[in-house]
DNA sequence: TCCTTTATTGACCGATCGGTCCTAAATTAG
DNA sequence: CTAATTTAGGACCGATCGGTCAATAAAGGA
């Protein structure tokens, strides 16, 4: 079943991917119209015409950066191979990972957002807001299976922790922190919630 | 002693405080230079003869907010009037203050340049790392003090912990959590370095 | 007083910004 | 086939960007 007119050329998932890293990686202003075309190889006709403004195109990469990287993270928190604690240990060290292994220092879009729009773009607010609350919420799962009877609101407080702890990694990851300093900060924070 | 030549008509270090606030709030890209010149009331030409250049002027804002806020901070943790954990709490304190009383959801400086700018421009990286360093030390500093014989590895790590605590609270009250949540989260990871 | 030095002002610069529009191409429905 | 619809490419738009310059004003030293 295909719409009459002229088919789309080019794959709006793979295109928004490649849109989210550029402002991840770089922030909403300092990513130009110029840069995504660069990137995606795409004419901004074509872009505008699909997701309809610059605006809209950072609404839908944080979106999209929800669907890819907070639900990743939000099933880790939920793998049933691993006991509640490990869980969390893999949630914290998946920013120290990426470190390591890629050299990838983008730290966490939710964060750079936070610091870069949240401010100036209720939208953008609303999304940060989600995306955050989602892995709290998966957190305190792990942690209310990790410690069965504990009372509800300590659980709570202990998530907020934990993803106040994570925030504070992906930010020191930007600021060059070496992998292995960032490993036992997140060990000390693992026993301090256990 | 004055130098020949018409005098400068403001003031330097007032005027850097402007614009540190500027770009404090609404990162590098989107301060314009028209903000600064409305915030200022400068022209654009005195704006560039004091200070050189946007770049410039952002580097300097940044150390300038090294000198205020990281060495009050670093006070802070020096306070001969409170226990060193009290210092601690102190300085954890400070960020979850000024969302209470000013609604002041600036973040942390060093955090939003970190997210904003070290990828982009090593001069900022190295100016967000020395700002850190500066207040893990003093962080480091009171927690030796207050667990006396503690091998000095293990109060690295946990000033470590504070200091990815403390950006991670600045991070969140960006996203507009309520100050009664960030200072949940603080008293936990007090109890949890205790 | 006049010369030198520095600061201020506002006009001005090319480049780039985000965004639009028009034309040509590619597709489906009839 | 034609008509309708949608995309692709690129010229084009006004606005704004960071940055410079020349003219003027205000100070000190001679």
């Amino acid at each position: 079943m295909q719409q009459p007119g002229r088919p789309r050329e080019f794959d709006l998932d793979e295109t928004l991917s490649k849109i989210m890293q550029l402002f991840w990686e770089h922030g909403y202003e300092a990513t130009g119209l110029s840069d995504i075309m660069a990137e995606t190889g795409l004419g901004k006709a074509s872009l505008y015409s699909a997701f309809g403004s610059k605006q809209s195109m950072y609404l839908k990469a944080l979106a999209h950066y929800e669907k890819l990287v907070v639900d990743a993270a939000v099933s880790v928190l939920r793998s049933p191979d691993l006991s509640p604690l490990d869980r969390i240990d893999a949630f914290l060290s998946s920013p120290i990972i990426a470190v390591r292994d890629h050299k990838d220092r983008l730290g966490c879009f939710l964060c750079n957002a936070a610091a870069d729009r949240a401010s100036l773009d209720e939208e953008t607010g609303v999304l940060v807001r989600r995306g955050y609350e989602k892995m709290r919420t998966a957190i305190a799962k792990s942690l209310a299976e990790a410690f069965p009877g504990t009372h509800s609101d300590i659980i709570d407080v202990r998530s907020q922790l934990v993803l106040t702890v994570y925030s504070g990694l992906r930010v020191m990851s930007r600021t060059g922190l070496s992998h292995e300093t960032l490993a036992l900060a997140k060990d000390e924070a693992i026993r301090a919630v256990s």
